[in-house]
DNA sequence: GTTTCGATGAAAAAAGTTATCATAACTACT
DNA sequence: AGTAGTTATGATAACTTTTTTCATCGAAAC
């Protein structure tokens, strides 16, 4: 269970098991799959009526990332996101539509080859990586073509 | 040339085509490779003794990238850099220390047909992707087995 | 040359993150 | 359990990066 990681790295470094670090670590155990900025998670505290300063909230999310037990993830709005890091290694892939923002996520066996030629190549030893697919996604596109066929009438009926 | 491309793009929106646009334009062209923040541009401009406001640098480097000129990208140190988009639409893909924050590029087909089969199976219409590979360097990790030598040294002295 | 409207510069504002410091609370030791 | 010794937290200020505002400037069209 992630929590014991979280208490074993703890006692490792000799820092300390606090209430508030196993509850922020639980928000992200709840919601598998979610990235979440450290604006969202202390909102998601309020919620549920846990009162934690932000100061604290920035200094979790960076002392689990740095125990591996999250993973920091920028999708290119300017916010810094965190998302569980799996127990099997593999890292998660995002595929992003530039439209609505709308993340989904996939696997691929191709990137764990390609990680290992790398490192053969240029002799890094490569921990992790991130994958970031920059496009539209079917809804937006649908939208897209929409709008397209209304300016087209629009401009028909104006003539 | 891509200061023709900036041309062009500029009427088919009606916007102007103006001297602070075409140096920060420049500024990229003039270093292959380079990935540069807001403040570095502004940086250099002051060195090349224009003064552009910051205002001015950060629209441009937005204006340029939804143009696609120009490339986002994050390392995760909370600095949003741009490079020159290559001619070709690859992608350029990252490999960085996470000691040092060295960045070294790298090109792979295989990139390139993982995003055809991710396209296919998921309906997004990807236009670019982004991969980040981090490890550690070889000259850092080198570093790193000194180090544990002398402490290894140290210890053992202590005894 | 004149007109028009988008672009720029300077500064203020906003947003996100980090640092400071007094107080709270976890852990080890008795 | 009680206490001492530190680390963590909360509240706020400070900082950094980015965006907005608005008066002025200048590119493009006539």
């Amino acid at each position: 269970m992630t929590l014991d990681i979280l208490r074993r790295e703890l006692k490792k470094r000799g820092q300390r098991i606090t209430y508030q670090r196993e509850l922020i670590l639980k928000i992200f155990m709840e919601s598998e799959n979610a990235h979440f900025g450290a604006e969202e998670i202390y909102r998601l505290l309020l919620e549920k009526r846990s009162r934690i300063s932000k100061a604290t909230v920035y200094r979790t999310l960076a002392l689990l990332a740095d125990f591996g037990i999250l993973n920091k993830i920028e999708f290119g709005d300017g916010i810094v996101r965190y998302e569980l890091a799996s127990f099997d290694g593999k890292s998660h892939n995002h595929l992003i539509c530039k439209i609505c923002g709308k993340v989904v996520e996939f696997e691929s066996d191709k990137l764990d080859e390609l990680m290992e030629t790398i490192s053969k190549e240029t002799g890094y030893r490569i921990e992790n990586y991130q994958v970031k697919f920059y496009g539209i996604c079917p809804d937006c596109f649908k939208k897209i073509l929409r709008n397209d066929d209304n300016q087209k009438i629009a401009s028909e009926s104006v003539k």
